[in-house]
DNA sequence: GAGTTTGAAACT
DNA sequence: CAGTTTCAAACTC
């Protein structure tokens, strides 16, 4: 209560306490005090002691919470002072019904707008005549339903108890039902002028009966004329209820807009005839669709009240009770909509970088899991940013097949759903700021983010947002994400992922930023900076990497053109065309196991690594160095792409090669995966592997990059995205990769020998990149590729 | 799934 | 530049 926060936000409650009708109102019944202490308190801890988290109306609290959450860290301010504003109405409504003060508070900031001199008994009149306002504003308001319900059917039950003035009450209501379809606005205004208001309210009014889409629902701009208008004049129940409206999907505003705002006269009219007659069922359903805490309230308000006319203010009562419960079932609904929505959001992401996702956007329909929060993060307006991530940049973005399309979808969901709803008016309600701008904002950052890395990059991010962080160690910490990735790496499906635990992603220990590539759900990675949120992290840290090691983010493998292979058949045939950078320093494991990122990558060892004992199945170091040997590797080579010639021991090769042919196919996908370097090698190396290599270690790292890339190119080439990538990689990295590649364009094209096996070996590989079959472009696609390097490392 | 091995990356 | 430490992947059980 004493808080500052307090005051701000709860302005209106302390004016309440403060005037004397409130302190009236106390002195009347001794009940009411303790509810009101009790609203306040909750009122205080809830609305002040911060977030909205804390706050009250379950649903709203747990909704809003949910959302946040989900989406972003819940930092927003927007999204706080929502909850503030939440929880400020929820207690007002509470307090109101509990006590007929809160009416008088409605009345006090009724009056501030101009409230007319109403009689001395006008007490009651007033309250009436209040009531109608309230109910115009809450209920009329779209947006209100829940909450203007549960005041009015409260209010009305406790103020009325004056029969008389219920009657007047009742009078109107019941005018206003048989009206009924008028809109809702007219309805306000009627009442309002009958009430003679001041201008503001006329003003008010008029506003949303003109544009009432517009204002109620949604736009921001609209709202926080009308959120003002609230503050000062209205309830807070009306905020109460325009935020949770806000809350609500834009998808479902659409429907729940038109209810509401064209409707809510209607329905409410129609409701309280049918009521009319069974008034306390309505209350009952009322009651059942309250949330809990204003279950009690009500309950407690009917305890209190009954009076003669309770009949007719059960009437009453169960009229806007229900008009409002409708309205507010239907926002019931859609929030859960909207919940779902998000989820579904989310789960796309999700499902969608374990599978594809194109192919399956989303619908609104599908459900969330609390890590697609992020995904509800989406908002809905980043589409188009969204989509700009698929760019290429970064190869990163292989990674971001998956991130991609995961991209996609939502953005492709939420158009489905929400954007549309955007156009209608709607958004939503919201109030003013709340739930909209956080999304807003959310999004905002989501796209941003994304489109800076996109634009950067040209990696996806799949973080996006900041929920993304949260969301992401969420998954990442998920088994069901270890399982995927662990899936999709063996697979090849996805992308490897990475697992620090102590680097934060930003050194080179972590495969994703070493490739280029923001970490995404499926890594598994803990304190991860290689978000898109921490873009500026990232960026510096690679700087200085850079700084150390200009081709520290070159890839690995450097691949000779596939035309390289100059040394003719044999270099052809290898399908080592590609080399380690520089060359392995394996000691143990002999270079046969992906310790070995010679190995690894599908290359055979060159002069430059350092092994010992090596037994590189792609080609020995000495082999290599041999030259000579060539001849089998070529077999093996062969052999291993097609298999065919299966020969030599290779054949484990082959299988390994196979098994890292998903990955590598995975990883053609994204363009990031192409900075991925270890994977690229594989699927090359799986069918081109073997021997080639020993071949091709050439005396000089460059020289073998070069020899060996020309002669083994093919192999590598077998994924002619890669090949692009890769080589675009080197240009970045000038030291070895230029005069690599230049050397190798130039007599790849002797090298090139795409007829040969190996090409056919690669054209399978890859799988889904595209491979597409025919992309064997050759020498010329690489130089061509090499532009679309730089976009890894951006600055160069 | 936990623990070990391995070698690159990072640090001194 | 060499040696050492740190790190995370790969591997084994």
């Amino acid at each position: 209560m004493d808080t500052p926060e307090r005051n701000q936000i709860g302005t209106p409650l302390s004016k309440f306490e403060d005037s004397p009708v409130f302190n009236y109102i106390n002195s009347l019944s001794p009940i009411k005090p303790v509810k009101s202490l009790n609203i306040t308190q909750t009122f205080s801890s809830l609305s002040f002691a911060t977030l909205p988290s804390v706050f009250t109306s379950p649903h709203v609290s747990s909704h809003r919470e949910s959302r946040f959450l989900r989406r972003h860290n819940s930092s927003d301010p927007s999204k706080r002072e929502s909850s503030p504003e939440i929880e400020n109405k929820v207690c007002t409504n509470e307090g109101v019904v509990i006590d007929s003060a809160h009416l008088y508070n409605n009345r006090g900031e009724l009056n501030e707008i101009g409230e007319t001199s109403v009689e001395p008994q006008s007490g009651h009149s007033k309250f009436v005549i209040e009531l109608p306002r309230t109910l115009k504003y809450d209920c009329g308001s779209p947006d209100c339903d829940s909450t203007p319900c549960d005041i009015t059917a409260d209010c009305a039950s406790e103020l009325i108890d004056p029969s008389t003035a219920l009657v007047p009450y009742v009078q109107e209501a019941s005018e206003r039902c048989s009206s009924g379809g008028e809109a809702h606005a007219n309805f306000q205004g009627a009442c309002q002028i009958g009430l003679k208001k001041e201008g503001n309210v006329c003003d008010w009014e008029s506003l949303i009966s003109d544009a009432a889409d517009l204002l109620i629902f949604n736009s921001p701009g609209c709202t926080e004329p009308f959120k003002g208008l609230i503050e000062n004049s209205l309830e807070p129940a009306t905020r109460f209820c325009t935020s949770v409206v806000a809350q609500f999907p834009e998808n479902d505003m659409i429907d729940g807009n038109r209810m509401h705002v064209v409707d809510p006269v209607s329905v409410e009219h129609h409701n309280t005839e049918d009521l009319s007659t069974q008034p306390r069922e309505a209350c009952q359903m009322t009651e059942m669709e309250m949330p809990q805490d204003r279950l009690a309230n009500t309950n407690s308000n009917k305890g209190v009240v009954r009076n003669p006319t309770e009949i007719k203010d059960n009437e009453v009562e169960a009229c806007m009770a229900f008009s409002c419960k409708s309205v507010f079932n239907l926002h019931r609904g859609i929030r859960r909509r909207c919940l779902d929505f998000e989820m579904a959001g989310a789960r796309r992401k999700n499902l969608d970088d374990g599978s594809n996702c194109s192919s399956s956007i989303s619908q609104s329909d599908e459900k969330i899991t609390a890590n697609d929060t992020q995904l509800g993060s989406v908002k809905p307006g980043s589409d188009s940013t969204r989509r700009i991530l698929p760019g290429i940049g970064l190869h990163l973005n292989a990674l971001a097949a998956t991130s991609k399309d995961y991209v996609i979808i939502k953005s492709e969901s939420f158009s489905s759903g929400r954007q549309p709803s955007l156009p209608n008016t709607t958004a939503s309600i919201h109030s003013p700021t709340d739930s909209q701008e956080p999304l807003d904002k959310s999004l905002i950052l989501a796209s941003s983010e994304r489109d800076t890395d996109g634009a950067e990059n040209g990696v996806l991010l799949e973080d996006g947002s900041q929920a993304p962080a949260i969301s992401e160690e969420f998954n990442q910490n998920s088994p069901k994400k270890k399982r995927r990735r662990l899936e999709n790496a063996g697979e090849g499906d996805s992308c490897k992922r990475c697992n620090c635990k102590k680097s934060k992603c930003l050194k080179l220990y972590c495969e994703c930023f070493a490739a280029g590539v923001y970490c995404i759900e499926p890594c598994s990675c803990q304190d991860c900076f290689n978000k898109p949120i921490h873009e500026d992290t990232v960026l510096a840290t690679r700087k200085q990497i850079e700084s150390r090691n200009p081709l520290a983010f070159a890839p690995k493998v450097i691949r000779s053109s596939d035309s390289v292979p100059e040394f003719g058949d044999e270099s052809n045939k290898t399908p080592a065309s590609a080399r380690h950078k520089r060359g392995c320093n394996c000691k143990k494991s002999s270079c046969t196991k992906k310790y070995c990122e010679c190995y690894q990558g599908g290359v055979g060892c060159s002069i430059s690594c350092r092994c010992e004992g090596c037994k590189n199945a792609f080609g020995k170091k000495d082999g290599s160095a041999l030259t000579g040997t060539e001849a089998e590797p070529e077999e093996d080579e062969t052999e291993a792409s097609e298999k065919s010639m299966v020969d030599k021991p290779l054949q484990k090769i082959e299988i390994q090669n196979n098994e890292e042919q998903n990955p590598s196919s995975t990883l053609p996908i994204t363009p990031l995966q192409a900075s991925r370097v270890p994977l690229i090698p594989l699927p090359l190396s799986s069918k081109s592997k073997p021997p080639r290599s020993s071949f091709f270690t050439m005396p000089s790292s460059s020289g073998l990059y070069t020899g060996q890339k020309l002669g083994k190119p093919n192999i590598l080439r077998s994924q002619p995205r890669f090949e692009k990538h890769i080589q675009v990689v080197p240009k970045n990295q000038e030291d070895e990769m230029p005069e690599i590649l230049r050397g190798d364009s130039s007599p790849n094209t002797t090298g090139i020998k795409t007829s040969s096996p190996n090409s056919k070996r690669i054209s399978p590989p890859h799988c889904n990149f595209g491979s597409s079959p025919g992309r064997r472009t050759g020498r010329k696609l690489i130089l061509q590729s090499i532009p679309s390097f730089p976009s890894l490392t951006p600055r160069h």
